[in-house]
DNA sequence: AAGTGGTCTAGACCACTTG
DNA sequence: AAGTGGTCTAGACCACTTG
């Protein structure tokens, strides 16, 4: 039941990037040094290395080296992934911290955007999201009430926003933009960067069969976090 | 500068299930067979089919084979428009200004990302987009001289870099990266926005059937311009 | 010249699936 | 029992980069 030796070597370098023993740029060992280390045949470092670089963790260039790549996490455009998977996914651990829970009487721009009538009552929450404890995401949340009467039962904890809407309202359809702006005092607060730093927000509306879900306003720091995508045509 | 040999092993295969051969579902050929039609080592034919399957090609299970695979849906959810017509569209004027067009020796990183070798020549542009006189984009592209040889030639005043790579060498695969920056001088200069004002930073790396075809850093002010999807699920 | 990654060989043992 | 893919070895020659 042991994992493979490759395995091993990759968690090893993996987890000296973590710790920052190994920063973006630096160079990692060569096939025949981790060869000798971890006492296997080069081919087997050789995959170690070939995967990783497969993950988008390493650069190689043959005659130069394997060297570390830009460490942020990149989440994809194209799909829409629940925070803390994503996080978990990477190894990492997520916890939030729920700033604001509860209902309120929609604005006029809100109720719009919603599909519902000024003065209605809407569901608000205010989450930050953490990454091995360090901010990585504010979202800034407004539910339509029609879609998920029992929004404000919810105990964010252990299951984001995301992934219980989509649960109870499931997706059909969304529409996002992406911009750079500046962090407001707010912002900067909640996720921990100085005031005026970049920050990548994602305003993204959510639908199912009947109608609007969810607005969701994401702000990420601009130098920890990116987003991805990949496309075939 | 013969192809590897597994890389003529995934060409066989290829052209075996494009041409109707091998239908999805199908059962292909297994590592030993594969090795003896070609006389390669298992390990060789075993790459082929490997790299195939990572491709979503090919599916492959112990004890059972490697099948082709259902043919991909299109998820081409962001696609990849050219700057010119997207202002055009929106009824607006576009105009550019070339501060470079040249051809430069590749530094390693360059050349690791566009799968050459330092020191090779390659071509860079740089250029800055205008929606009716006001700056929207930043391009920085470097391109691999391979697969576009008159790149230096062109006079990109009524025709983008993107629209003339398209055409010389038509797009397959795309990956890209979202970031938010704040502007450098340099950048700040050329947008004509403040220094440290926020910018959109995509990276792209383009690629047509023989490879890598160009990098492009694309910038924009951040209050500006805004990156949008609509998906359906 | 010494080191790097890229390709390749001819073996080996293993876990898994089917007949 | 025979075949499949999964892991691994200990070699080899090559192209490429740097000093």
């Amino acid at each position: 039941m042991s994992s493979p030796r490759y395995a091993t070597i990759k968690e090893a370098l993996r987890s000296q990037i973590t710790q920052g023993l190994l920063a973006p740029g630096d160079r990692v060992s060569s096939e025949n040094q981790l060869a000798s280390e971890f006492s296997v045949s080069r081919m087997t470092a050789r995959r170690a290395l070939l995967e990783l670089a497969e993950e988008g963790v390493l650069l190689r260039s043959q005659g130069l080296g394997s060297f570390v790549a830009d460490t942020r996490p990149m989440s994809s455009v194209t799909q829409i992934r629940n925070i803390a998977e994503e996080i978990t996914q990477r190894g990492h651990r997520h916890s939030c911290c729920v700033l604001q829970h509860t209902e309120l009487p929609a604005d006029s721009l809100s109720a719009m955007q919603l599909g519902l009538n000024t003065g209605e009552l809407i569901f608000h929450s205010d989450i930050v999201h953490m990454e091995d404890g360090l901010p990585i995401q504010h979202e800034s949340r407004t539910v339509n009430p029609r879609m998920a009467p029992d929004y404000l039962a919810q105990d964010f904890a252990n299951n984001t926003p995301s992934a219980y809407l989509s649960a109870v309202a499931p997706l059909t359809e969304a529409e996002q933009s992406v911009e750079a702006i500046l962090a407001d005092s707010d912002i900067a607060k909640n996720l921990q960067v100085k005031k005026r730093s970049p920050c990548l927000k994602i305003t993204r509306r959510t639908f199912s069969e009947k109608g609007v879900v969810s607005l969701a306003i994401l702000t990420h720091p601009g130098d920890r976090y990116r987003l991805g995508s990949h496309m075939n045509f």
